[in-house]
DNA sequence: TTAAGGATTAGGTTCAGGCC
DNA sequence: GGCCTGAACCTAATCCTTAA
């Protein structure tokens, strides 16, 4: 049985599945593991021992897809505040800041996942500083980890992609099983927030791949998928395939550079430029008004509501008017519930807020029946629709109904 | 697989009208 | 005026979607 294994082990060591020391040592003479990018890479000496780094320089007049790095100086803690409803970045300084993106061994996280890619970047002069610090061996994680300690000490903020979810706790895990102390920069920016505020209803994803390709002009090619770079890296570890890790090495540059030109579009759309679609004032009217900058908020919705096609349109209408409903404003609301039963709108919604608010408001059951009557007509023909609380439906409209008649009967005998 | 954020649902509270 | 009922509103809990 014993000499079987071994018989077997021998076999993979012949065909390259498993390396021994003598083979592992000689490939680092060779510099397959020592260096994966000859002229940029290099090693990096810590507390720890070496860890490899790659670094690279970008002029600030790159262009990354439609924009231009440069872009980012722009930035400004107002418009940020708004996109990612956190005070603490009002005074974001993009030259302050560490873009981080890593690659890892998994997605589950856990104690079982590595990240084996550390990707830093941030603004230096007039150019954009990348470093990779990449994990070549198990036994080298600690040097990495500290490396990346190092960075973030430098900077107040850090911007990411999900990186609170996905980035930042797996770093933080690998921080404590390493035994070293868990550091980041106090504040974060987090762009896959601000994008599910933003575009939402613009955009049918929110990945980075899928706003790239909307929003910032990014067309990758020859980019190797997310779900393929942990079989890259086994790949490399198990024979020192360097050729597929460089991709993923490309996959990393690529993600920081995008995540740069989308903190730059999130800023403008924050500040009410390069807006779009009225989708993007439906998003922005709603964030000004969570945030307390009514006239504002109020403002985009009226926009959103004049020029959108008619769902959104409409909902930028339900929107308004339960803004003035909520502040008690009856006549305001009722004037939008009024305008789109008019314009003869196929969305119930209407009906049924202006129904109450002749029944329960102006005390007008006679209208207010006929409003219902007109909402259960057009509520047979189309499915169910949401309500702000509750399910919008023909028993509950027909419930209505039936009340109105009672008090329109009981009104005519006390008259 | 994980967790944030949004959407939906359920339950509790408030208010107003009707009745005695 | 007090009680009952029903509608609207508010809040907390739960479910669903989404990303790496």
């Amino acid at each position: 049985m014993k000499r079987d294994l071994k018989a077997k082990l021998s076999d993979l060591q012949r065909t390259g599945e498993v390396r021994t020391g003598r083979q592992y040592a000689e490939n680092l003479k060779t510099g397959l593991e020592y260096n994966l990018f000859p002229g940029e890479g290099r090693e990096e000496e810590t507390a720890f021992g070496f860890c490899y780094m790659r670094e690279l320089l970008f002029p600030l007049t790159y262009q990354h897809g439609w924009s231009r790095l440069s872009g980012i100086d722009s930035c400004c803690g107002k418009s940020l505040v708004l996109s990612a409803r956190d005070d603490s970045l009002a005074g974001f300084n993009p030259r302050e800041s560490l873009f981080l993106d890593i690659e890892t061994t998994g997605l589950s996280g856990g104690t079982g996942t590595w990240a084996f890619l550390i990707g830093l970047g941030w603004l230096e002069g007039n150019s954009f500083k990348l470093r990779q610090y990449f994990l070549r061996k198990p036994a080298e994680e600690r040097a990495l980890l500290s490396h990346f300690s190092r960075e973030a000490e430098r900077f107040p903020v850090m911007v990411t992609f999900n990186g609170k979810i996905f980035d930042l706790p797996l770093i933080q895990t690998r921080q404590i099983l390493a035994g070293l102390r868990h550091t980041v920069p106090p504040r974060h920016l987090d762009l896959l927030q601000c994008a599910r505020s933003l575009w939402k209803k613009r955009l049918p994803s929110r990945s980075l791949k899928a706003l790239e390709e909307a929003l910032l002009g990014i067309k990758r090619f020859d980019d190797i998928p997310g779900t393929e770079i942990p079989s890259v890296y086994f790949e490399y570890l198990r024979r020192g395939n360097t050729e597929n890790m460089r991709k993923v090495f490309h996959h990393n540059v690529l993600d920081i550079l995008s995540m740069v030109t989308l903190l730059e579009r999130v800023s403008l759309l924050g500040n009410g430029e390069m807006v779009e679609h009225p989708a993007e004032e439906l998003a922005l009217g709603r964030l000004c008004i969570n945030v307390g900058r009514i006239k504002e908020g109020l403002s985009y919705l009226r926009r959103a509501s004049a020029k959108g096609t008619p769902p959104l349109a409409e909902e930028a209408a339900i929107e308004l008017a339960l803004f003035y409903k909520r502040r008690h404003q009856w006549e305001k609301a009722a004037s939008i519930w009024q305008m789109a039963v008019d314009n003869k709108t196929t969305n119930p919604m209407f009906y049924v807020e202006l129904a109450k608010y002749f029944e329960h408001r102006q005390r007008d059951y006679s209208t207010a029946l006929s409003i219902t009557e007109e909402a259960i007509a057009l509520l047979k023909n189309c499915p169910p629709v949401s309500l702000e609380s509750g399910k919008l439906n023909v028993p509950s409209l027909e419930h209505r109904s039936e009340r109105l008649r009672r008090r329109l009967a009981s009104a005519t005998r006390f008259s």
